[in-house]
RNA sequence: GGGUGGUUAGCUCAGUUGGUUAGAGCGUUCGCCUUACAAGCGAGAGGUCACAGGUUCGAGCCCUGUACUACCCA
């Protein structure tokens, strides 16, 4: 018996209980596949533990899940891993942010306290990321999600750490690095934003040892303090003189020397600038030139340190103007003006970071490098869109040496140990003996991150799921984390496993706002997923995610798009309700030959089979978005308002053979166009095809349909076509006429023969679809009406006999411009045909597509 | 400074390897409660494919340059 369905599609209820069925029955593991059918793997990029859906979550939760089902449909073995990332120093401010309410912080409760509570924080806030994902849809095995702090994660942190320290890769050493005063830690190259902002110049006479002076410039004025050099441009004319001779730092009197380097820029500034290696890198490297010493005038938290004579302790900032103040005071200020400047931010919470000497741990990581550019050079790894990997390249040519560590307290402790002499002790446990002190910096982030493709399947383990799933699939991420993560998973996946740890990285853009900017709190726009799911459900945000855009390009998300897909949400529901609705009990009969079936349903399967054919090479190019868009267009622009309409002759009026095969024809079309809309729209497809005749017994894991060439018929499509454009220029007759819709108006047809049989053979479509009484047709010798509206096309002419309504000069002006037209393709076909390169190359094209 | 993307209808976007008349949705105008769907149906208006050259029988698509814009790297 069949069930009944209602009359609308009830998203809030439908989704949470479809979704509870497919987890409960196992369906997103990959044992559902045979134990010999080809893996497809997929790790999710983890977002941040405590953190909440946000629209850049929706997007790679859609093309995920996406790519999943379908391959889980094609009958693989599909795994997608879930996980979170603890997220080092996103976590800790979160939780130093509650403690701060509580009145509290994190020095006060210590560190032991601190990551107790942080355990906490994780235990209460971990969860809603991974909700928010299955309200999406997301199929992913949950049974198999992890957590970077996992005891299995971390083990493979350390091994990772070990090896590499033992391989030399990993040493601990000062260097100058970027330091974030207000988190106090070092941070990586890529964790520093450099934007151009408006900023001062500050310009001044350096005192030299002799008397004198030498005007410098500088943007930071307290770095006077840590000045070690003076450097001109070797063949400034103006500084010659200058050369090998000394200045006195101002306020501290220190002696320095007046040094020549090319690296100096004559046209900057005065031409001469001051030289402060302990917090400026290019003056580092030029300090290394030159023998300079290095100082360093700032604590931990940016306040000037003994180095600073009478401004230690002071703020960077207080002491800038302090200096100056004191400065200007001796007559040594010339001007501060107004200057454009780069300021190198901090990622995270945008204070201005400062280049700083510290001890840190560093990965010299060029060996890895050159095996990722290997790798993808060889075809190993395929990056979409191919043009990132010019990005890819040159990152990874001109990599720098990564410093690991961080002085936070949220993340894998680095296992290495000192002992009262100063030695470093690396090692997997504890060295023995009570005199070892243990390293109290953590490891980046992106550290446990860039092992995710294989830590997340039991390595260092050879465990039966990293035998089976990796090296993983495909890697689905936005390019903005190419270098922070995709990258580092490349490198150190060749490193330790010795395998490409995936085949494709397929790269998504930024989604922004319908006016194309970026979306943020401070503007407003925030664009929030769940709101939208509220409103529309999950299946009309992911289409609109999907569709809105092409790989790699950022999606300006409007939101008028998902209210869209919505109604077509509904569309389809109708069309399902309109199929089961005039189906029987009895079982219906198999899908009839081409050669059993009339023009409508020829032409609807031959598009139908087309389709599949054309989404098939959509996806094998990863064209997702563009197969959405087809499969949309076919469902509602040529299947509902076409076809369906069509059978309604059939379905109504129809013999037993003809009503049967009309449901065998719209269940077969409707049926397949679920299957192809399922990744896409995972929820009102499974819901919709339950109602329809189907084998198995759900959707999602259904066959993905394969096109029968068969029934591809070009002869259908064309004829169809020629029917479709006169019932469509007949419509547009009556309208333009203002004949009122409910009255039947006769038409007269002139065309070839061959022509008038079809249209004779169909002219209930006419009757059905623009509301034509009486069709009569135009053989040779009869009479035409006087009065009437012409529809032409091709060799076929409709005539619409519209006594008193037609009007002759716009209808002669009408068939003028149609023939002026026509006269035209005429022309440009002739001058095709009469070009032999225009032939002979579209012959060869036919022939090989054809032969 | 080096590099990459974008520029197509009022808005948001598509547009296989060059091939008849450049498409969709939203918005807009007009007409319809036509027994699947008014969350709908039908019809229309709306485009110098940023600009200038070039290649070609033929260019939105290929080449060169320019402008604007966004991003990446230094």
């Amino acid at each position: 018996m069949l069930k009944t369905i209602p009359k609308t599609f009830d998203f809030a209820e439908a989704e949470p209980r479809l979704y509870e069925w497919w987890e409960k029955s196992g369906w997103f593991k990959p044992e559902v596949a045979p134990s010999d059918a080809e893996p497809f793997v997929i790790s999710m990029p983890p977002p941040n533990v405590t953190g909440a859906l946000h629209i850049g979550h929706a997007l790679f939760a859609t093309l995920e899940d996406l790519m999943t089902r379908y391959e889980r449909m094609r009958g693989k073995a599909a795994l997608w891993v879930p996980g979170t990332d603890h997220a080092g120093i996103a976590t800790q401010l979160q939780v130093e942010k509650m403690l701060q309410d509580q009145g509290t912080s994190r020095e006060e409760i210590g560190r032991e306290e601190f990551l107790a509570r942080t355990w906490e924080w994780k235990e209460k806030y971990g969860g809603t990321i991974t909700r928010q994902l299955r309200r999406l849809g997301a199929s992913c095995d949950w049974d198999r999600e992890r957590f970077t702090l996992d005891d299995g994660l971390s083990n493979a942190v350390v091994e990772v750490f070990v090896k590499l320290y033992e391989q030399g890769l990993i040493y601990r050493g000062p260097r100058l690095v970027n330091w974030s005063p207000g988190l106090q830690t070092a941070v990586s190259d890529l964790e520093v934003e450099r934007e151009e902002e408006d900023g001062k110049l500050y310009v001044f006479n350096y005192p030299l040892e002799d008397g004198g002076f030498i005007p410098v410039a500088t943007t930071r004025p307290e770095t006077i303090l840590g000045d070690t050099a003076i450097a001109v441009h070797p063949d400034d004319p103006r500084y010659q003189a200058f050369i090998g001779k000394y200045a006195l730092v101002p306020v501290l009197n220190r002696r320095i020397p007046i040094v020549a380097d090319d690296y100096v820029e004559r046209e900057f500034g005065t031409g001469a600038v001051k030289i402060t290696p302990g917090h400026d890198f290019n003056d580092y490297e030029l300090s290394q030139r030159h023998n300079l010493p290095l100082i360093n005038i700032m604590n931990r938290d940016a306040t000037l340190n003994a180095e600073a004579g009478p401004f230690a302790g002071q703020d960077r900032f207080e002491a800038r103007e302090n200096l100056w103040k004191a400065m200007t005071g001796l007559g040594l200020t010339v001007e501060v003006r107004p200057h454009r400047m780069v300021v190198p931010r901090s990622q995270r919470g945008g204070e201005i970071v400062e280049p700083m000497l510290s001890t840190q741990w560093f990965l010299k990581i060029q060996p890895l490098a050159e095996k990722a550019l290997k790798a993808v050079r060889d075809g190993d790894i395929e990056i979409v869109p191919e043009r990132f990997e010019k990005i890819y390249n040159h990152w990874l040519e001109n990599i720098q040496d990564w410093c690991i560590s961080r002085q936070l307290w949220w993340g894998h402790r680095i296992p290495a140990w000192y002992d009262a002499q100063g030695s470093v002790y690396v090692g997997q446990t504890p060295p023995s003996g009570d005199n070892w002190r243990p390293e109290l910096d953590v490891l980046d982030t992106w550290f446990s991150s860039g092992l995710w493709p294989f830590s997340t399947l039991g390595w260092p383990e050879n465990t039966p799921d990293l035998q089976r799933f990796y090296p993983t699939t495909v890697m689905e991420t936005g390019y903005d984390i190419l270098f922070f993560w995709v990258a580092r998973m490349i490198m150190l996946g060749l490193w330790f496993t010795d395998e490409a740890p995936f085949k494709v990285v397929y790269l998504h853009g930024l989604v922004r706002d319908k006016l194309g900017r970026k979306i943020s709190k401070t503007l407003g726009n925030v664009i929030d997923p769940l709101v939208l799911m509220d409103q529309y459900g999950a299946d009309p945000l992911r289409l609109a995610l999907v569709t809105g855009s092409t790989p790699g390009n950022d999606i300006n998300l409007d939101e008028a798009r998902v209210e869209r897909n919505w109604r077509f949400v509904n569309k389809l529901w109708q069309m399902t309700n309109f199929v089961t609705s005039n189906l029987t009990d009895e079982a219906l009969p198999d899908l009839p030959q081409p050669s059993a079936l009339d023009l409508p349903s020829r032409w609807i399967l031959s598009r139908l089979n087309g389709l599949v054919s054309t989404v098939q090479r959509l996806f094998d190019t990863y064209q997702y978005g563009e197969a959405g868009r087809q499969i949309d267009d076919f469902l509602w622009g040529e299947f509902a308002d076409w076809y369906i309409e069509i059978s309604k002759r059939a379905l109504y009026t129809g013999s037993d053979a003809e009503k049967n095969t009309a449901r065998r024809i719209l269940v077969t079309v409707l049926e397949t166009g679920l299957r192809l809309l399922h990744p896409f729209m995972p929820f009102v497809t499974e819901e919709a095809w339950q109602y329809l005749p189907h084998d198995g017994e759900a959707l999602i894991t259904a066959k993905w349909p394969q096109a029968d060439a068969r029934y591809i018929d070009e002869e259908a499509e064309r004829q169809m076509t020629m029917l479709i454009d006169l019932v469509r220029g007949i419509r547009n007759v009556r309208e333009e006429y203002k004949v009122e819709p409910g009255r039947k108006i006769d038409a007269v047809a002139a065309a070839p023969e061959e022509t008038l049989m079809l249209l004779e053979q169909y002219d209930y479509l006419f009757s059905r679809l623009c509301n034509i009484g009486a069709l009569s047709f135009q053989r040779s010798g009869g009479e035409l009406p006087s009065q009437a509206a012409a529809v032409t096309v091709s060799t076929t002419t409709i005539l619409l006999p519209l006594a008193g309504l037609v009007d002759i000069a716009a209808e002669c002006e009408r068939l003028r411009k149609e023939h002026t037209r026509l006269n035209e393709q005429v022309a440009r076909s002739q001058a095709m045909l009469a070009n032999d390169q225009s032939c002979s190359a579209r012959a060869l094209k036919w022939l090989n597509a054809n032969g």
